[in-house]
Formats: C-alpha cells, sequence, structure tokens
DNA sequence: TTGAAAGCGCTAACAC
DNA sequence: GTGTTAGCGCTTTCAA
C-alpha cells in the first residue's frame, strides 16, 4: 500500500505538503503542486479513509435513511436514492444506506461512531416523527427531504406539495371543471399522517374552495381493485365529476381503465392531471397532465444544504419548498358545456 | 467525546482489555466483562469506526453497486438492496450505495482507499462487463449478484433462471399446454446481454425442445402500447397458442389487458406463468402463477457469502443458484381438449 | 512557501 | 486473564 510517506519521499517533499496540495488548504507553489500530483499518479496513491477520517475527524460520508413502508411508491424513493448519490459524489462524499427499519437506533449509530459526517432523512411524518427530537439533537447535521408541521431546528426540503395540489385544481378550474375529486395515496399515509400527502389534500382543498368548486377526497389503495372501487364510488356520488387528481402513482394506469369500463373517457368526459413523477406521466396509455415530482432536484438540494451546512458556509433555511411546475399533456381538456 | 481510554480507567482495566471485551478476541473473565459493559453504557461509549478501521484495517462496511439501466425492474433493484442492507446489519456492517454511473471508477475508489471491505455488484452482464477484470485482480472480496458467461475466481448468487424458464414451461406442458411463447424482457437487456435475461431464454427453450412443444421468444419493451403489440403479434403468428411464460415485470398488467380486449381470456383461453416478485405476482388483476424472484434470499447469501470470503470462513463456491419455486395461482389451468 | 512532529482513537502484538 | 505499548496513515498545529 502506497501512502504519504512515500509519496512525500518521491516527491521531495514533507508528508505535509503532499496534504495540503490534496486538500488545497494552504498555498502551494506551481512547481510544488505539479511534483507532488506527479508522485501521486506514479504511485498511485490513494489516502486512506479511515487515517483520514481519525486525523481529520470528517469521514466524507453522508448516511441516507430511505423508507420502505407500505404505500411509499418504490421507483420514487430509488429515484431520490440516486439522485442523492450523485450529488454526494458531486462534492466527494460517499452515501451510506440506512433502511427504515433501524430507525433512531440506526441515525444515532452512524453518527455517534462518526462514520458519517451528516444524514438525510426521507420519508418524515407530519407530526410526532420520532427521529425528529434525535436529529435535533444530535451535533451532526441532517437534512429532511419531507416538511414536518413543525420544522423548527431543522433543514427540509421538499416538492411544494401544497402548491402542487393548488396548482393542479388551478388547471382544472381554468379549463371550466366545477366539480372535482382528489384521489389520493393509500389509507396508511395518512393515518401516518405522511408530510406530503397531506399537504396536497390541504391544497386541493383550498384552491377548490377558493374557486367555489364543488370537491371531495379519496384516498385509494396500490391496487387495481381499489382503484375501480374508487372510480365506481365517483361515479355513482358525484355524477356530475369533471375532474380529477391523483396523487398515487402506483393506481395511475388502472384508475384511467376503470373509468374508461365505466363508460368515462379521459379526457372527452374526464379531465385528469396527476402528481407524480413525469417519466411516469409520459409514458402512461393516456399520457397525463401532471406536476412532476423532482427526484433529482430534491435529492440534490437535500444534498447541497447539508453539504453548506457541514461547510459552516451560508444561512440553511428552515424550510425549502420546490415550486411545483406543471406540465400540460392529452389527459386534460375544457370542460364541454352542456 | 467518550474515548476508549475512558472507558478503560471507569471500569479500572486497560484499553486493550475494553478492545477484547468488544471483539470477544480473546477470553475475559465474566466480571471484568460485566465491569466493562457497565462503563460503556453509564459512559454511552461508542468506537470511533476511522479510528477502528485504521487500526484494523477493517471498516465493516460493504459497497453495493446498484443499476440504474434501462431494462431493470426499479422495485425488483430496490428489494435487493434493501435486503442487502438488512443482511449486512446482521453481521454488524453497513452498506455504502454506489450507482452504476460511477462504474468501474467507484468499485476501484472504495476499494484503494480501504472504504469498504467488500463488494456486492448487481446486474452483471453476460459477457465481457468491464467490471469483472477489476474485481478478479482487486484483493477485495467481491461477490456479483447475477452469473456471467464465465465465473472463473468469482463469487455469484442468483435465481437459477434457467431452470426458472425451464420450471414455468414444465408446468405449461403438465397442463397440456401444446403451443407457448416468452414474452421476455426489452431488447436492450438482451443486447447488452444481461445474464439473468439471457439465462430464462435458455431454460424455456431447453424445456420446450425437450417437451416437443412448439415455441417462440419475443422481447418486449417495458410499455403498455409494446405489450399490446406483441398481444397482436402472437395471436396473428400463433393462433394456437395457449401457453405464455412472461419475464418482464412492468408489462404484466398491460399485457393480460391487450388478451382480453383480443378475445383472449386469462386463464380460461390462455394460461399465463410469470418470473416476477410474488408480491407483484399476488397483487395483479388475476393472480399469476409465478416463479418468484427471492430477492431477499439472494441478497442475504451475497451477503452471507461475502461475510465468508472476508472471514476466510470456509469455501465459497464460484456459483451458487437458488433453486426456483412456482407457486400455482388463477392464470393457469389444463388446456381445454377441442 | 514549507517542514517537523504531535496527535486522532483504536487494535493487536508482546509481555507477564 | 490482563496490561503495556507500538503503531495504523493521515491532518494540522507550530515553527521557520
Amino acid at each position: 500500500m502506497v501512502k504519504i510517506t512515500d509519496v512525500a519521499r518521491h516527491a521531495g517533499v514533507s508528508p505535509s505538503t503532499v496534504s495540503y496540495a490534496l486538500s488545497g488548504k494552504r498555498p502551494i507553489s506551481e512547481e510544488t503542486r505539479r511534483r507532488v500530483e506527479r508522485s501521486i499518479n506514479e504511485l498511485g496513491y490513494r489516502p486512506h479513509a479511515g487515517a483520514r477520517a481519525l486525523a481529520s475527524s470528517r469521514s466524507a460520508v453522508l448516511a441516507l435513511a430511505i423508507p420502505l413502508r407500505a404505500g411509499v411508491h418504490i421507483p420514487v424513493a430509488m429515484g431520490f436514492a440516486v439522485s442523492v448519490v450523485t450529488a454526494a459524489r458531486r462534492h466527494d462524499h460517499d452515501v451510506l444506506l440506512l433502511t427504515q427499519e433501524e430507525g433512531e437506533d440506526g441515525l444515532r449509530r452512524v453518527a455517534d461512531t462518526a462514520l458519517v459526517d451528516g444524514l438525510i432523512v426521507m420519508d418524515v411524518q407530519l407530526h410526532d416523527d420520532p427521529r425528529l427530537p434525535l436529529l435535533r439533537a444530535l451535533d451532526l447535521p441532517s437534512v429532511l427531504i419531507g416538511v414536518p408541521a413543525d420544522p423548527t431546528g431543522l433543514t427540509c426540503v421538499d416538492l411544494d406539495f401544497r402548491a402542487a395540489g393548488e396548482l393542479c385544481v388551478e388547471r382544472l378550474a381554468a379549463l371550466g371543471h366545477r366539480v372535482i375529486a382528489l384521489i389520493g395515496s393509500p389509507p396508511e399515509v395518512y393515518v401516518r399522517r405522511t408530510a406530503f400527502a397531506q399537504r396536497v389534500v390541504q391544497g386541493f382543498t383550498a384552491a377548490a374552495d377558493r374557486r367555489g368548486l364543488s370537491s371531495s377526497v379519496h384516498p385509494c389503495e396500490a391496487t387495481p381493485a381499489a382503484a375501480r372501487l374508487v372510480a365506481e364510488q365517483l361515479l355513482r356520488e358525484q355524477p356530475a365529476l369533471t375532474g380529477v387528481v391523483v396523487h398515487n402513482e402506483a393506481i395511475l394506469t388502472p384508475l384511467i381503465d376503470a373509468f374508461e369500463d365505466l363508460g368515462l373517457r379521459v379526457p372527452a368526459d374526464l379531465s385528469l392531471t396527476a402528481i407524480c413523477p413525469d417519466d411516469l406521466a409520459e409514458t402512461l396509455p393516456v399520457p397525463v397532465t401532471s406536476v412532476a415530482v423532482p427526484s433529482t432536484e430534491v435529492g440534490a438540494g437535500a444534498v447541497d444544504l447539508l453539504m453548506r451546512k457541514l461547510n459552516g458556509t451560508g444561512h440553511t433555511p428552515e424550510t425549502t419548498l420546490l415550486p411545483p411546475r406543471l406540465t400540460e399533456r392529452a389527459s386534460t381538456v375544457a370542460r364541454a358545456t352542456r
């Protein structure tokens, strides 16, 4: 194994000079820098991560706690994970994966052992998430993906789901729809009061009320059967329905199928907007007008905020909400005036 | 920060005794052990990961390289990742996430810096995977999820996809079906010759030939439109078709829909078996007879093999193929003799 | 602009 | 069964 002293000897400098050449933490003459770089390449030197962590009390590793619970759409979660890893690498950091199963203990463990420099936590509950007191108490910086009811003392990033819900309603209202429904996440998501699902409902309801639209909200399991039931119920209870907002990635296709089976064509009879990743919206049988869940931006944002906290650079707001962006596709049209 | 010397002082023993009490690498008297444990708990001691890694040249971290490419079903990949993390924790190890994007460089980096003790690599190509020479050359132990054409010098685990393909055919044959088709993964999966897709085809074809069945193979994009096209093509080209094997998680639902739209009821007119995770097979509109992709077992197996290599315990076979297990559900029936 | 040297906190010989 | 101690490879004062 090549170590820093080998490089130093080879370049005819001291180990500290090699270290500083690598970190840039003090000025190095152009010539020395070159010599050091040449030696590093020639010898194939790679600093030992553990030694570095011990000496600098920085591991260059971030922990990411990913959700596994029912109701979380897996590809969406994976999208976040990948974007976090990619963004972390841009800052020369690696990412350690923690599962929900380990919960607070896992977070505490990697923090206490100095395995990681910071924490990113996904799928935060709106109320009483047991991890939040821990995060506030820990001396390690952390960022949440998702916004709890009380973000005091925390740093949170997410799509502005409330605004996303509003945006969908505004669009439907602008198209002349007067009776609308929100088909949401599975009941368990609301029961444990996950922040984002809740907020969509708030935005949806507020915008509908503001516009004087008749509206209703329907949680829905992530199964085709449940989708069909909701479709039937809607048809029965709200025959005047012409606009639907769907916030449930897993049932978009079965839901559209169910509506069509029941004689409601999308978009001719029923306009539909969704809150889901763009690639999903694009590849559905009917391309769906949607507000994107921008996993790449959210993941990158979380990492950037965390790095800022780590470096003590600049201010970190408690809450960063990414503005929703609606893309018009084939599933929405102006209401036929009958 | 509490360190080992603090614990030692508090317990009235030497630092090495604390260390050995923790690692169990040398016998400790019952009484001493108790005192040490008490001090550890009282002081809230947590060994510093970096210091440990430096002194022991073991980081207790494994790297997992996850695929992101087109054609890889995300929930399946995520299932592997979660099971790897869970299994690693059982061995007191953590898991570092590497994306495909980083490729060989990422593997080399975490290996050379001693960030990790071992590598687990998913989504191995059948031929010329550029990472394999690297894995063979590295002094770090590694395990592949997936089996390349030449596993010499490697350690691989996977479902026995060939046997899975055979098992599906055998089942259809036993039910009296004589004309069958395999609807497979997207073309790009075959082009880059990912091991598992290839092997299903081999097993399917071999078993069909052995049984004297008429058979055909059809790659299929992971979109509903592509599924419909394949369904139409099959109906046109093989009107006598009564059995189908599907190895493409993403299109199971649209495919069944397409067949039914074309007047082929599952299972009345067409028996269907799939190779996919059990939870998917169970929740489809028609519960589908399937061979499970046992992500939990595969992930746990990969970790166990890696730990065995790390500890130099016992023999590690080059290839470990998990036997397929077929679960009969509603999508298969005996062929109606017409 | 550079070097010398003191640790960082732990493990694992080695000694008893 | 337990203690002493020399490192592990790096960073970062301190000094020049």
